[in-house]
DNA sequence: ATTTATTCTGCATACGTTTGCAATGCAATG
DNA sequence: CATTGCATTGCAAACGTATGCAGAATAAAT
């Protein structure tokens, strides 16, 4: 059997032109029962598949989507890209993937443009603003996944971006905390200069204001483990002064901070402090973390960026940015709401009422 | 700014042949200093990029590799497709990602194929030998990552793949129960037909028996979460009878393993009852499962595929399976050794000693 | 039967690169 | 000065497909 069968071997084979062949793989193409049926017995027999390499260099489309990605350790990421990858493969879009983890974005991109992608999805990475012209001049389509570009305010956006409601969700946070009479309520950044960190942050301070509380100690996680395990040790040093409640920027980082608090503070969650992350990782709702946090909703935020893609493909000149609702999600790492008419028993029956595991409720604003 | 430049483009403007720019961008082709210089300015001055498609045409080579996952829920897959993508990106070759979940494997590869891709990897996912052969025929290097075709002692093997020493590693764990006087023995499979449960479960089986003890019970979780929750309620549903133990076919199982047996069954670990796993997943060493497991070990296992892939790159005709040492690492998930000598207060002292959190520990073979 | 509209078909070119081959220039050697 | 060798260069033919255009075949309408 001949290593590489091309279209015109089956032309040969069927008696008709290569056009034909081409024609018979080419959806809505014009071709006559007859011929497409002559073609595709030759097809066969010669086990003939199209070249997707030749044919995109004829169309000028790959049909594919670069991917890049920093964090598959953070759970949240690979979610994504499997939820990704197919409903991309269901338009008939493949994924070409980088992980640009120590090296330069910049490099990554460079090489990903190269393979002609139809479209770009950055996900936790920083696009540099020269790269995004680069995008644009080449009129490729590029989608911020959970990253908005700085200067958003600015009415030519480089890029269009998907984000879940970082800043509602954070403002849920602080409510959930607050009912509870919380007192001394700490924060754990992500990276600072991330949007995500910058709008879960200034949600968070601005409505504990709005409730008359504030942030009563403060740490860098860097949305990394071991940088959150760092920020848990920092916050909790001074035993007299501790906090009652930690908002960690990320579900990753969170369980970080509730092995270290746990295991090598012996504290009890949410006895002695309440835990909140944010995402809702799988793991946040495992056994032994049952992780109160903010759900970002992936298969939303996926169809938004699908819609996004097409939208640009098909020509529209105009970046946007879809936000997407998110929910707080109340599992029992966080201490339940006080009863006021019933403080003593309260706990628990409070917990069974709207804590029950994995139940998701909206937030209490 | 032109929207697609050629090397047709460059050429003119550096006042050089079109091959000249070529060269220039190909290693080690023959071009003088001077040329290059001034192609390399004209292609700045002009923003030329080239087109990656276009030389996959013409050298027959797409220097993209197809990867196949489906499971990117078992945060193995995850740390697996990281480092491959970046050990790749090293060698200058980039990953098209593919996730087979539900659809046929067939129809997937089947899209790969039509890509052009230098080679194939497929974790986790069944190779139908029909399409072994089609790959064969198209000399397409196909490596089985973490499972081994069934017609292993064939001498005509279709693919070459990569595995860990799943029976040692099991024989490993078999030791290690028996050691600590474990009476009832349970074990927990993965998918019945997959090689990585066949090979684990006959080593576990073997190395019981040498050892005077037998599979005590048994249930199958198809290497899914939900899987292995059922499993576990079911070998332990019976409360008078319950194993003393219980190895599990993969982490992702076993975490699952031990929520059911804490949450919903309120049995401790490793007092009433012993938990390992296998793989060593990031979350096997949180705080809050400190999960005994056998560590497949992901670089080595990465380097062996690369080198595989290379090799057959090369030309070798030859399939070929790699298999990489495991080794077992004792947690605080399984009841420690009972030492003869002082039994009484002998767990605290030997975990002291042998299970510190992380630490390393070959079998005690 | 003739005209008109419609569907099919093949020809030929384009997509942007690599690469074998032959030609050129230049330095070193005799 | 003639000769050889070597590095550099350009020409032109692939690589495998899509598609505009014009002609052929078929069907529909008069």
């Amino acid at each position: 059997m001949k290593a590489n069968v091309t279209s015109l071997d089956v032309a040969r084979l069927a008696q008709v032109s290569q056009s034909a062949v081409s024609r018979t793989y080419t959806p809505g193409a014009s071709v006559s029962a007859d011929t497409r049926e002559r073609v595709q017995d030759a097809a066969k027999k010669l086990g003939y598949r199209p070249n997707a390499i030749a044919r995109s260099l004829s169309t000028r489309r790959s049909r594919m989507i670069g991917v890049v990605m920093s964090q598959l350790d953070n759970q949240f990421y690979p979610v994504i890209l499997e939820k990704l990858s197919q409903r991309l493969q269901r338009d008939g879009y493949h994924v070409l993937l980088f992980i640009s983890d120590t090296r330069e974005a910049d490099v990554v991109l460079s090489e990903i443009l190269q393979y002609q992608v139809d479209g770009i999805v950055m996900a936790s990475t920083v696009l540099s603003s020269a790269l995004a012209r680069d995008c644009a001049d080449a009129g490729i389509p590029v989608v911020l996944f959970n990253r908005m570009t700085r200067q958003a305010s600015n009415d030519l956006h480089p890029a269009s971006s998907v984000t879940s409601d970082n800043e509602v969700g954070a403002r849920r946070v602080a409510q959930h905390l607050a009912a509870a009479e919380h007192q001394r309520i700490a924060y754990i950044a992500g990276l600072e200069e991330s949007s995500t960190n910058v709008d879960r942050e200034r949600g968070f301070r601005e409505e504990l204001h709005k409730l008359g509380l504030r942030i009563h100690a403060r740490a860098v996680g860097n949305y990394s483990f071991e940088g959150a395990q760092q920020a848990a040790r920092q916050l909790f040093s001074q035993a007299g002064d501790r906090p009652d409640a930690v908002f960690v920027g990320s579900d990753h980082m969170a369980i970080a901070v509730m092995d270290v608090l746990r295991t090598e503070l012996g504290l009890r969650i949410p006895q002695d402090v309440s835990v909140v992350g944010f995402d809702n990782v799988p793991q946040a709702a495992w056994g032994a973390y049952q992780l109160t946090t903010v759900e970002q909703p992936a298969q939303a935020m996926i169809e938004a960026t699908v819609s996004l893609l097409h939208e640009q493909l098909q020509g529209a000149v105009k970046a946007r940015n879809i936000t997407v609702p998110c929910q707080l999600i109340v599992r029992q790492s966080s201490r339940a709401v006080v009863d006021a008419a019933h403080a003593s028993a309260a706990h628990d029956t409070v917990a069974a009422g709207t804590m029950a595991t994995g139940q998701r409720a909206r937030g209490a604003a």
